[in-house]
DNA sequence: CGACTAGTTGAGGCCAGTCAATGTTGGTGG
DNA sequence: CCACCAACATTGACTGGCCTCAACTAGTCG
């Protein structure tokens, strides 16, 4: 059978975790249940890889009394666009989104994928306005800081200052290795780095690190990855047949995780 | 000859830093000199694109005062390399720099190229070593600031606060335009974009904006752009044949700005 | 002067793009 | 339950842009 299955666990403290589902909003009877208690970074999953990571209860809730609104968006909702003001970064708490750059002759590029823990919109502190804009790859949902408030509390609470850098630098970093995938490495390489990275990030998360469930379609990872979506398909297909991975839609369980990191680094020097 | 070569110079206040000049001049008499007083950031003439922008006068003292050594370093030196631990960011005083990411195998590319007023380093924060290495394109200076004491002087100065988180702001837009170019564009384009790129950039510093000099050479550039070297020098070549621009090494005038500009946008969505 | 590095130019090959046909999946309504 | 549709995905045939390999020139330095 398929089963490639979601990846169903909860990281951290699973309280209860109510309508992972993605139902929509909590859908009739507005009980004010353990959901609402759950919306606070001290019980959020995702604390230990958040901005408040490492502070304690009493920053812990400095930061949860900055934070502006949590929203809902549903698949394919945009949480901003590009050019609209900036006034907050936006931690992410359940599901994922993509951001794209788009050029001045409307081009678009996705540049980065984000899930729970991440912080999303750094690149609109420095003009004022968002650079890219951010969508919805499933229903998600998302803490607002304001960043004027950052700031303001990061100048109090040294630990969430340093925080907020380690964000941004490892940001820049990110980066770098995707322009070095893009400038330097052919498309197997570059999908294999891909599916690694994602593996890596999810094992970071507490899911499985050799099977999990794609948000996104082969367009937008072609997207992301410098390639058109026939050059993925293509691809998947060639790494299944070769026994790398076994993939069924959007399904993948990375066979020889080993191989697959030689083959990002076959070319070496 | 005068072997600039190794960083010897005193840390805090500067006091002679003598044979600012490759020339020999300052050669005999170590005066103190008007020369000294000029490297304080109140007399730099990149203090208004640098860290200190904005900031009063007792604001940039302290900055000022922060600065750990200013470095000289000779074309071809590495300010850091990747790896070695994190300790500073570094302010370009005078020359310039290329950072270049590596691969665990080896490969190599450049990730950006800098100049006066730009700020290195921000992507070892987030691993306390520097991920990239940093060589001088030519002879050049820079302010080494360290980072800890700029993360506790921005939390008295929010001008400084602010401005850092502009500088890394800025970095990350920069990045996601070379992942768009790198993603998305044709080699001619991205040339094209290189080229005005750098004009902008030289303009704001004060220089022309149609007429600089290369610092790096066409396999550098092709490694910033994701290019073999021959299809750089292709298309320098080629860009002269149409009229736009007008190369001889690595002097660049840009004739054509314009078409230039139509160039790198010329298959919009 | 010779050795070396940087740059230019040409010929040919390959990787990924393009175009096109077909298959699969998931959601909707009868 | 099935029919239907749209979005997503796969696969093949062909093309072309950039890489590779190679020869040659220009400038620099000891």
């Amino acid at each position: 059978m398929p089963s490639i299955a979601k990846p169903k666990q909860e990281v951290g403290l699973p309280v209860h975790v109510v309508a992972e589902r993605p139902t929509g909003a909590g859908g009739h009877a507005p009980v004010i249940s353990i959901r609402d208690l759950k919306i606070h970074c001290a019980t959020c999953s995702m604390r230990e890889l958040c901005l408040p990571s490492g502070l304690n209860a009493a920053e812990m809730g400095q930061v949860d009394a900055m934070i502006g609104k949590r929203t809902k968006l549903k698949k394919g909702d945009a949480l901003y666009r590009a050019g609209e003001p900036f006034a907050a970064l936006f931690a992410i708490r359940l599901g994922s989104l993509k951001t794209t750059v788009l050029a001045e002759d409307g081009r678009e590029q996705v540049s980065g994928y984000h899930m729970p823990g991440d912080l999303v919109g750094l690149d609109g502190i420095s003009t004022d306005r968002h650079g890219c804009q951010a969508v919805a790859l499933e229903d998600t949902e998302v803490c607002a800081l304001p960043f004027s408030r950052i700031e303001e509390l990061a100048r109090d609470v040294p630990g969430l200052q340093h925080n907020l850098h380690l964000f941004m630098s490892r940001e820049i970093s990110r980066d770098h290795g995707v322009m070095l995938s893009l400038g330097s490495m052919r498309a197997e390489e570059r999908l294999a780095l891909f599916l690694l990275n994602l593996a890596e990030r999810y094992r970071r998360r507490g899911y499985s690190s050799t099977e999990y469930v794609l948000r996104m379609t082969r367009e937008e990872i072609g997207s992301y990855l410098g390639l058109k979506l026939e050059t993925v398909s293509r691809l998947f297909s060639r790494f299944q047949g070769e026994g790398l991975i076994q993939i069924q839609g959007r399904a993948v369980k990375l066979l020889d995780p080993i191989a697959l990191k030689q083959l990002v680094s076959q070319r070496g020097q």
